[in-house]
DNA sequence: ACTGGCACTCGCTACAGTCGAGTGCCAGGA
DNA sequence: TCCTGGCACTCGACTGTAGCGAGTGCCAGT
């Protein structure tokens, strides 16, 4: 395909426009807002090249040019650069996410800040269970059959859990409980569990199996199984934006679409260490957001990544500033969890 | 006012009719639908009445009539009576909350079965704390000078907060520290335990002194102060049914207020015992819902009430079938907490 | 290879006209 | 006194027409 480089300018002139106007972009309005240096005739017949090829699209005759799902990743991937957050930005991230006091505040801050800052819906996932590791398990005795159990991660997620016992047990066979379950999962790593606590099943002594048993029962559930993972969502006001333009004019499917765990999880949750992942349009997987583009990374101390972060907001978004933004947040994010 | 059992017939058929077609209803459908009797020249007299009154409008001039705010009130307290729930719907609501396994479980199935049935926007309270009584107290130790300390409501609502030390303490003293602090707050209501950390600080041996201080502290922020109540919600999609003319064509402001955790506790959290509340449209303090109804109520075991949950849409809703269904969710997860 | 010019398309807006649902009012009747 | 049928009126919704203008594609000229 024979884009040179004025045809690339052209495409990122369009996108630019379109983005910010929210209005099909002619020719001519191009060449006095942009420095092309030619005609608006010349722009045509780029246009024209471009829309052959599928990068930009006419939304009825005789109006201007609009970029196509194409149009916007050929944007992303060649034509755009991250822009550099602005002072008042980084300021706004430090100040929001100084002074919280456990991880729930930390997350609720994050994305709260992810919205305001990017104007768009934010997700944020919880420190994922499946990467963390196991700092203390607490047996709590709620009655004599009854126990809630307390798992504490690394990463201060916190997790509990209530088992009914298949029999009385008395208190200082919890207490024994607790210190076998701890000597054998303490710091071990979530993913690794299943083994140990097979283990524990089989050397637990006589008098405790049975109850030994129960509790791998609901630990491997709680643990494992159930991969208990939690998303937090802000912003969802600002799908309103744009007046109904973008989305086709149904927030609909949209707003369905975020009240699935399941979907966000896979939106935001499977980023590769210290990539930004952008996804346009159609080349989301669920039918419910092909109006809808998603920028995400994952974000953890150091280079592990504990879980993910990232906008959804129409196809028409900024994406450079919204890129710069979700990495810059999942940077601060990382290191306020490293301190703890 | 002179309302006669007629006019009033008729009110309740304007609402009953402009809830289900949501269309201006004129007089002449009026004597076609329902057997009042009489001619439409005569509805039309009773309807001029009813305008007068405050109780329905018209949108334009040559449209039917349109209930107000006033005509709704009117409808809930004196016209409609509670619309017992079908039996496909009283086993909805036990097959979904059966096998809920903690209370995170309870309350995140109740919210979406309240949405799934009422089709509505669903919000559900956490039990609240401040009606809660203290089971346990957890000290957990995460660095010589850091503890993470975790409270356990006798309604399962676990809490956690991180604390951080004036200085080393030694694992012994973190024995005694949770004994000292279990002996005097298990089972004490948490509005009532403000005196029970002072008189904690004051009885703690002296070595253990700057620590406890620390710790209560941190006690009194997280279990009163903050006040921290949580908030489930869900059906937000059910906001676009209706295509935008409920609402006056913009979601935003709604939207906006299903954000803020202050306003919905507001509205579903104020709740006497066993009433029903209904806010119609411009009876909401808030001014982003004035287009909005809220039907809540209180749940909890017996006769107690631990928090609020209810269904929040347009003013032109199902009044009766939403009240039916709310209060029958409520009783049953009053019930279903009770267990426990 | 670029440019200016020109004819053409077609959505948008304004305007006029028609239709019909719905109303208010009034005179007559139970 | 209350209800009813009839009638004139209002006004939103819809339809069709016309003009405007932004934007295009094409072509001949440089």
């Amino acid at each position: 395909m024979g884009l040179d480089d004025r045809k690339l300018a052209v495409l990122r002139a369009i996108v630019e426009d379109y983005v910010s106007t929210q209005e099909p972009v002619g020719s001519k309005a191009l060449v006095e807002r942009h420095q092309l240096g030619v005609s608006p005739a010349t722009v045509r017949n780029d246009m024209a090249v471009l829309e052959e090829e599928g990068y930009i699209r006419q939304p009825h005759t005789s109006a201007g040019r609009v970029p196509t799902d194409r149009g916007y990743r050929l944007f992303v991937d060649r034509l755009s650069r991250v822009k550099p957050l602005s002072p008042a930005e980084r300021r706004a991230i430090e100040r929001f996410l100084v002074g919280a006091v456990d991880l729930d505040d930390v997350v609720h801050r994050t994305v709260r800040l992810l919205a305001q800052l990017t104007r768009q819906v934010a997700v944020v996932q919880y420190p994922s269970l499946a990467r963390s590791s196991v700092r203390h398990l607490e047996l709590v005795p709620i009655s004599t059959t009854r126990l809630m159990l307390v798992m504490i991660a690394d990463t201060g997620r916190v997790e509990q859990r209530l088992v009914e016992l298949p029999g009385p047990v008395p208190a200082d066979d919890v207490t024994d409980l607790r210190r076998l379950i701890n000597e054998k999962l303490a710091n071990a790593r979530l993913s690794e569990t299943p083994p140990l606590v097979q283990a524990l099943v089989e050397e637990a002594p006589t008098g405790l199996r049975p109850t030994m048993t129960t509790l791998a029962t609901v630990l491997l559930e709680t643990l494992v199984e159930r991969h208990e993972e939690r998303i937090a969502l802000a912003g969802t006001a600002n799908l309103t934006r744009g007046g109904l333009l973008d989305f086709q004019g149904s927030l609909r499917p949209i707003l369905e679409a975020l009240e699935e765990e399941v979907v966000l999880l896979k939106l935001i949750g499977e980023t590769e260490p210290s990539t930004t992942r952008v996804l346009i349009g159609d080349e989301n997987e669920f039918d419910n957001l092909r109006a809808a583009s998603v920028v995400s990374t994952g974000y953890g101390p150091g280079t592990t990544i504990l879980g993910g972060l990232g906008v959804l907001g129409p196809t028409r978004m900024d994406y450079p500033g919204n890129i710069a933004t979700v990495r810059a947040v999942a940077r601060y994010v990382g290191e306020l969890l490293a301190q703890n």
